[in-house]
DNA sequence: ACCAGTAGATAGTAACACTGAATAGCGGAC
DNA sequence: GTCCGCTATTCAGTGTTACTATCTACTGGT
């Protein structure tokens, strides 16, 4: 992965998993194939997992272990209150930089 | 400053100081100064400070000591070639998370 | 003599994404 | 019946980054 994008994911690459969380329950590592398919293709299995060790700790997400017909139990997530909570802060704090970075690309400077 | 608006900054905060001086070259506490105008209040001289010593090491500005009437020699910093390259390559990225983004805020998840 | 404003530097900390590997369960091919 | 591939999770170690807090240094005004 780029060396730009790396840091650039930090902070934001939780975001992404609570959002796409916001739509439904998931499990680890079918929200890795989620973010593969809308185009993050370098994001690997493990970097997904502790993001969701630590939104876990944070209290974000409730966990149930659901069996898998197909390889070990599955820990599905489920965003709580605050979780989206956190969410809509999340989304508050990038359309503050989106605003900045838009008019810095505009030119005026 | 929030925990959010911290994380998000990193990798963003460098290609922001890029873009200010891609107007004009600039010294440190100028450049804070323009954060601050920019909105960005809680970004202290110290972290532009680094980012500046960073992007220097990168070979990303050129830098000349021109005296103040007022305090000590500023650091001027002028974007360069290479710099102006990284901040190209800063803005795609950049205009890559922001499409998904958008995608995800839509609610297609 | 002191203080406020200007200007820069730096050591230490916490958070985060990444790498690489390991573990574990199941199905099918051979 | 053993090996391989897919599913699924975990974890130790690394590098990068922004922040905190503090220090130095120069000037002008009171």
């Amino acid at each position: 992965m780029g060396r730009q994008m790396t840091e650039m994911l930090k902070g934001v690459l939780e975001g992404i998993v609570l959002a796409i969380l916001s739509g439904q329950p998931a499990y680890g590592y079918e929200i890795t194939a989620r973010l593969r398919a809308r185009g993050f293709t370098d994001i690997v299995e493990g970097t997904v997992y502790a993001v969701l060790v630590r939104i876990e700790q944070k209290g974000l997400v409730d966990v149930t272990k659901v069996p898998s017909e197909k390889g070990p139990p599955r820990k599905v997530y489920t965003l709580n209150d605050r979780g989206r909570t956190d969410l809509d802060e999340f989304w508050r704090t990038w359309g503050f930089l989106e605003e900045r970075l838009e008019q810095l690309k505009q030119g005026d400077n």
